[in-house]
DNA sequence: CATTAACTATACCGTTATGTATAATTTATA
DNA sequence: TATAAATTATACATAACGGTATAGTTAATG
């Protein structure tokens, strides 16, 4: 509602990717939005409540634009054939900053840590609707072969993060049409 | 050389895996070590200092062990067929606790850090020794099937962060397994 | 116009961070 | 034992951190 707290999540998800999440201080963000501390903590509670609702806003919107991308396709069986079509499309472009849980849990790694748990979470519900797509397109081993194409997935957005336009995804994309029709074969 | 020296190397490795790196304090570090700071700067003459070496101590350790393991199989064919045995024994060994240069690439994302250098260096060189081990095996498009290999590699490791005892590389061998093969008829 | 809510400005608290200065103490060695 | 090197102990400097208190200011709304 309050365009504020959009431009207070905006900020932080822009610093979080590009300086690291524990190395954005609160001071750093309210500079960057235009506004003061005794805002952003009008809004957010503390710095982990800000980080929890930015990792979430994040996956939502990746869920969402993905979800519409693949509405298009009617069949089940070209939809996890253009998955990874649509990761590419998504990683090349420009806006690209990267996926927040995988950085998340590489800063956070206790795993009773809030942020942790979340971060896991989001990687598995990505995983099982890997795995609904893969069912629905008749696969039998769905999830071995959602978690197979999970690899490929974060394995191409952290080479993406090592060296930006490594053009990982292009090579994830075949590997992953490979791994799709010898899975459909069974 | 010294036994300090190697100590605070020691309890660093573990400390910036556990706690992750920028949430570990020089402090935290020596306290752990049994040592005071002036030691700790008497050795590394920054805390950046002391992450690149401990970065490049893990590095180098892995890539020795693993040599040890491929230098027993005679066959080059062999050897690119049981990289991911190798990598499963070690990703499910006690003593693992993670791969330095994806974690250190993810709390130092600017590419101008030496930190993310350093990283993005060894993500590099992993991945070329794995290209030198399709190549010797015959292998047509080595660099394409070493990008993809080790997309599996840096996903599972990923995953396996994400949950330890995920499983992840049991799938990821499977994986590997189809794409050498798929590559080994081209 | 008056009231209320949203927001800013600024100073501050306590803690922790990296890194250094200084002096005392242990350990090894000639 | 005398000397030098390694290590400890401790205090400190400086800066940044997350978070709060207080007061002032703007903007919307009845």
């Amino acid at each position: 509602m309050s365009i504020l707290r959009e431009k207070i999540l905006l900020v932080a998800t822009d610093l979080f990717h590009t300086k690291g999440i524990n190395s954005t201080g609160v001071d750093n963000i309210v500079a960057v939005a235009g506004t003061t501390k005794m805002t952003l903590y009008k809004y957010f509670r503390s710095k982990e409540i800000l980080i929890l609702e930015v990792l979430e806003k994040n996956h939502s919107d990746f869920q969402t634009w993905l979800d519409g991308k693949l509405s298009s396709s009617k069949k089940p069986a070209e939809k996890i054939q253009q998955l990874f079509d649509y990761i590419e499309e998504w990683v090349n472009s420009p806006a690209f900053i990267g996926v927040g849980f995988i950085k998340a849990s590489a800063e956070f790694p206790n795993e009773k840590d809030p942020i942790h748990q979340l971060s896991s979470q989001q990687s598995r519900e990505f995983r099982q609707f890997i795995s609904k797509l893969a069912a629905e397109a008749n696969i039998k081993d769905a999830d071995g072969l959602a978690l197979q194409l999970s690899l490929l997935f974060e394995g191409s957005v952290q080479a993406e993060q090592m060296k930006r336009g490594s053009g990982a995804v292009k090579y994830a994309k075949k590997a992953a049409k490979i791994l799709i029709n010898g899975a459909a074969r069974t």
